[in-house]
DNA sequence: CTACCTAAGTTAACACTGTTAGCAAATGTA
DNA sequence: TACATTTGCTAACAGTGTTAACTTAGGTAG
C-alpha cells in the first residue's frame, strides 16, 4: 500500500522541481528575471501548481533565504573546526565567510540585501541562530582566550560579523578591478586589527 | 521674449513634479511600490510625460541615490568640519554616517542595497566619488597624525567604510529590540578598534 | 464493477507592471 | 494665415503575481 508514499514521493518531485527551476534561473539571470510563470513553464506544469508548494513567490526566495544560511553556517563551523585557536578560528572564519560570499553571490544578496522582500523577513528565518551561536560561541572562546571577559561578548560579536558583512558587501557593489589577493589583504588587516582589539 | 524660460520652468516643474510624486511614494510604502503609473497619476499627467523626463524607471532611481550620496557628503564635511583633529573626526564622522543611514532609511537602502538596480549601475554615479575622498582624506590625515605613514590609506579606508556599512545594514536589517543608546555603543566600539588598528 | 468523492491540475481571468508607437492638439515661427 | 515643432494623449504590447472556477484522473466504498 505504497500509494501514499508514491504521492508523497511525488508531490516532493515537484517541489524540487519548482525550486532547482527557480535556482537555475536566479544564477543565470538573477534575483529581478525570477517568475512564478517561468517555473511554471520549465517544469511544465500550470502556473496555480506552484501556490500548491509555495504560499507565493516571496516565499520561494525565503526557502533559498534558508538554504544559503544553512550553507554560511556549515562553512563556518567547518572552517572553525579545522583549527583550535580562537584566535585563528575567527581569522579562519573570516575567509570562509568571504569565500562563501563571493561563491555564491545570489544566496548572499538574498540573504543580506537592503529592500529585498525575503531579506525583511529576515526574523521569521530561525536558521540565522544557527550562524549567529557559531560566531558568538567563538568570540567568547576567543575573549576567555585573551583574559578579557569583561569585554562585551555581545558587542564584539556584532562588530566581528559587521566588519564581514561591511568588507564583503562593498567589494560586492563596487566590482572594481582589484585582484583578488588586494581584497583578501583589506578583509585579513580589518580582522587582525579587530583581533587586537578583543585583546588577543 | 521669456517664452522659452517659461517653457523651461514649466518642464522643470514636471520633472521636480515626478520625483517629488515618487519621493511620496518611496517614504510612504517603499522601493518595491514606486511605479510610472501611479506616478502619472499623482501629477496629473499621461504616463508617457514621464519617459520624456526620464529615460526609464531606473533612471529615477539614480537619481534618488545620486541625491543620497550628496546629502550623505554633506553630512560627513559638516561633522568632519567640526572638529579639528584627524582621530575625533573619524569618530564624529561615523556618528553622522550612521544617523545619515537611519533618518534616511530610503536613500541608504538604494544606495548599498544588494541586487536594487539601482545599485548595480554605482559605477555610473561620480558623487560617490565625492563621498570616497572625504574619507580617503580623513584617513590620510590621521596616519600623518599617528605617524604611522606606512601605512596604506586605501587599505584603512575600505576598513573604516566597511566596519560603518556593516555595522549600519547588519543592524538595518535586523530591527531588532535593542536600544539605539546600545546600537550607538557597537558602533563606538568598532570605530575606537579601528582607530587603535591605525596607531592613533 | 460501478458510483462516488477527493485531490491534482487545468484554463481563463483580474489587476497590476514598464514601455512605446502613433496620433491630436496646442504653441510659437515664418 | 500656413507651417513646423513641441507636448501630451490614447491605446496597445508584453510582461508580472495571484486566484476563482472548472475538469479530470485516482483511489475508495457499496
Amino acid at each position: 500500500m505504497g500509494i501514499v508514499e508514491r504521492k508523497m514521493r511525488h508531490k516532493e518531485e515537484i517541489r524540487t522541481g519548482i525550486l532547482g527551476a527557480a535556482w537555475h534561473m536566479v544564477v543565470t539571470d538573477g534575483w529581478q528575471s525570477l517568475s512564478i510563470r517561468k517555473i511554471a513553464d520549465a517544469i511544465e506544469y500550470s502556473i496555480p501548481v506552484i501556490y500548491n508548494h509555495f504560499e507565493n513567490k516571496e516565499a520561494i526566495l525565503l526557502e533559498f533565504s534558508k538554504e544559503g544560511y544553512q550553507k554560511l553556517a556549515l562553512a563556518l563551523q567547518e572552517s572553525k573546526d579545522s583549527v583550535t585557536l580562537p584566535a585563528d578560528q575567527l581569522k579562519v572564519m573570516a575567509i570562509a565567510y568571504w569565500d562563501f560570499a563571493f561563491e555564491n553571490k545570489e544566496y548572499y544578496q538574498l540573504m543580506f540585501g537592503l529592500g529585498i522582500p525575503a531579506c525583511e523577513m529576515v526574523n521569521q528565518i530561525t536558521e540565522i541562530k544557527e550562524m549567529t551561536s557559531i560566531l558568538v560561541s567563538t568570540i567568547r572562546e576567543a575573549l576567555i582566550q585573551a583574559k578579557n571577559e569583561e569585554a562585551d561578548y555581545f558587542l564584539k560579536y556584532h562588530g566581528y560579523w559587521s566588519i564581514l558583512h561591511g568588507l564583503v558587501s562593498i567589494q560586492m557593489i563596487e566590482n572594481s578591478g582589484k585582484t583578488d589577493a588586494f581584497k583578501k589583504m583589506i578583509l585579513k588587516d580589518a580582522i587582525s586589527g579587530f583581533c587586537r582589539s578583543l585583546a588577543l
